[in-house]
DNA sequence: AGAGTGATCATG
DNA sequence: ATGATCACTCTC
């Protein structure tokens, strides 16, 4: 039943390649014993060191991006904006900080628990389908995703991990990242990733 | 287009 | 200690 979860080896290879191929794969979050899962329809590659729209750009090491200093197939869950929190996967291999965050799923399972969570910031009734996982930081709602999952090993985990799944005749399109206007001649490159015409891609 | 929100980090 | 920043979201 674990055979379609994503291993070491597919996480610890280049975040542009892992970028791409999450797209269509599942992200599994159990809860109180329930199965939230959502489809990756949209992420962004951080390519670590000499990036300077990421975390470690410039080689910073610091507590709170001390995941991303680790091999790849652990949770990078970082707090921003004092009130949101982004998911990411690390990649490659220790001392290499590079990750992908994940930006947008299509809610799969467990939807209404997703909305109880998503409740409170919008209205129960007016929460539409596309509020639940358009974005890095309403997914991680959606999810109950916080700190404490930071550093988690996907590759293990009960309670978070990836699954192999694909999207028959998916188009996979890119362009600049978004939110990452401070990172000079970084910021135009196309390093984000999404599936073409999708409805639950952000913005 | 502007406000909200507080952890986080570089500075000193 | 202090101040600036922020890989975002919501509402106007």
């Amino acid at each position: 039943m674990d055979d379609k979860r994503l291993d070491a080896d597919f996480y610890r290879r280049d975040p542009m390649v892992v970028a791409q191929a999450l797209l269509g794969c599942r992200l599994v979050r159990v809860i109180d014993g329930q199965s939230l899962i959502g489809r990756i329809v949209e992420t962004e590659a951080y390519l670590g060191i000499a990036d300077k729209a990421a975390h470690t750009c410039g080689g910073r090491r610091t507590a709170r991006n001390q995941s991303m200093w680790e091999a790849g197939g652990l949770a990078y869950v970082y707090f921003t904006y004092g009130m949101h929190h982004c998911l990411n996967v690390v990649t490659q291999q220790p001392e290499e900080p590079t990750a992908v965050l994940i930006r947008a799923m299509e809610p799969i399972a467990g939807v209404e628990r997703m909305r109880d969570h998503r409740s409170g910031k919008i209205a129960r009734d007016r929460l539409r389908a596309t509020d639940l996982g358009s974005g890095p930081a309403k997914l991680c709602q959606a999810l109950a995703i916080d700190r404490e999952l930071d550093g988690e090993d996907l590759t293990t985990s009960d309670q978070l991990w990836i699954e192999a799944d694909d999207l028959p005749g998916k188009r996979i399109s890119r362009g600049p990242r978004i939110g990452v206007g401070y990172a000079e001649e970084w910021a135009l490159k196309p390093l984000r990733y999404w599936i073409r015409d999708h409805r639950h891609v952000s913005r």
